[in-house]
DNA sequence: CGCCTTTGACCAGCGC
DNA sequence: GCGCTGGTCAAAGGCG
């Protein structure tokens, strides 16, 4: 009986490495698939009928990918043979970038600021593309309970001002990407009012130069979310109100298995994405939806829950290895992984990322 | 010395 | 027009 046991564990591990190695490579393609596409519609965006092109392969990419491939990154920690890939596509990228940058200012301004960064109020003539401008303003929200001041997203980032926000004792600070010269990424963080253990970052814009694997995981979300709410593969928040219709029956097509998760603000000044991690999936939900794409975790809730650690905060390094072993033990202790992995994988590499198809 | 944070000033948008 | 607010700038200073 043991012996019996011990084949299958050794079946089961070989089967799960073997379904990583996959993983792996279906996310490796989906980033290098994103940066393309978004290239694409740089340069194209001034016709319409090639942005509705775009927006249907967003259509067609984004949906499951875009939260299978950001959970996966944090769960298994992922890495990617990226580097070899990103090299051939940031080239053109920093290409790109060069020729819609423009100097604003001089003297200190040797910084990313001058080199790429456009002020909205700034009198510059060459001005980003329109479709970029626009993404600029899509935001995606992540709230998460963290003590430290900021989250650690594998980004690095520069502070450039603090501001007290009305109806908020906490400040609220701005922060842009120093990664690469000229990236117009963005973000601002806040602690939240009424719970001060939930800090809120919203991310705006998406990055225009390699990412190293710890940060691929945010930026992908990130990016995707302002992809989709802008590139028409989603209705706006406004006209899904018009229709009397849940902005958050959205974001349960967009995050099928939390969908409690995340949501999408039709007040906000900008179309945002809120990825609320303070709260635990509610798994009575997800038993009712049985055909979608889900951990198969039995409750309780497994330490990965732990969101303080799940979402790759600023946690000591044996914490988060604790956590990730933790994870991998309970995942792989359910019997059900490789089957929900799979049809997780199928989902994406069969093209079935349209979370409507099938009922999804 | 270079990079970073701090912080007051400035500007644009918006409502009244 | 005025005041409020959010967002950004940029000088000054700190730190490694």
């Amino acid at each position: 009986q043991l012996e019996r046991l011990q084949m299958e564990l050794e079946r089961m591990n070989t089967e799960n490495q073997r379904l990583r190695a996959t993983l792996n490579q279906v996310t490796n393609d989906f980033s290098v698939l994103k940066m393309h596409l978004s290239s694409l519609m740089n340069e194209n965006s001034s016709t319409a009928q090639e942005h509705n092109a775009n927006a249907n392969a967003m259509d067609l990419i984004y949906p499951s990918e875009l939260f299978i491939c950001f959970f996966f990154h944090q769960i298994f920690g992922v890495e990617k043979r990226k580097h070899e890939i990103q090299s051939n596509t940031s080239s053109e990228e920093r290409t790109l970038s060069a020729s819609s940058s423009k100097k604003k200012r001089t003297g200190r301004d040797d910084s990313p600021v001058s080199e790429g960064w456009v002020s909205e109020k700034a009198p510059v003539v060459d001005r980003q593309p329109p479709l970029e401008s626009t993404m600029r303003k899509a935001r995606v929200s992540v709230r998460a309970r963290s003590e430290a001041p900021m989250i650690s997203d594998g980004c690095q980032w520069r502070k450039y001002g603090q501001k007290m926000a009305k109806g908020n004792p906490c400040p609220r600070a701005y922060y842009r990407c120093t990664m690469a010269v000229g990236c117009p990424v963005r973000k601002q963080v806040q602690r939240c009012a009424d719970d001060r253990t939930v800090l809120v970052t919203t991310y705006e814009g998406s990055h225009n130069h390699p990412l190293p694997p710890a940060a691929m995981a945010m930026a992908s979300t990130t990016s995707a979310a302002a992809s989709m709410l802008l590139s028409g593969a989603m209705p706006s928040p406004d006209a899904m109100m018009n229709m009397n219709m849940n902005p958050n029956i959205l974001a349960r097509t967009i995050l099928p298995c939390a969908s409690n998760l995340a949501t999408i603000s039709a007040s906000a000044p900008f179309p945002t994405v809120t990825l609320d991690l303070t709260q635990t999936p509610n798994p009575t939900t997800e038993v009712q939806r049985p055909r979608q794409f889900q951990f198969p975790f039995a409750t309780p809730p497994p330490p990965c829950y732990d969101q303080s650690k799940f979402m790759g905060l600023q946690t000591s390094q044996q914490d988060q290895s604790q956590t990730l072993s933790d994870t991998l033990s309970a995942i792989t202790a359910d019997p059900n992984f490789a089957a929900a992995l799979a049809a997780a994988i199928k989902s994406i590499v069969g093209g079935g990322g349209n979370p409507n198809a099938e009922g999804n």
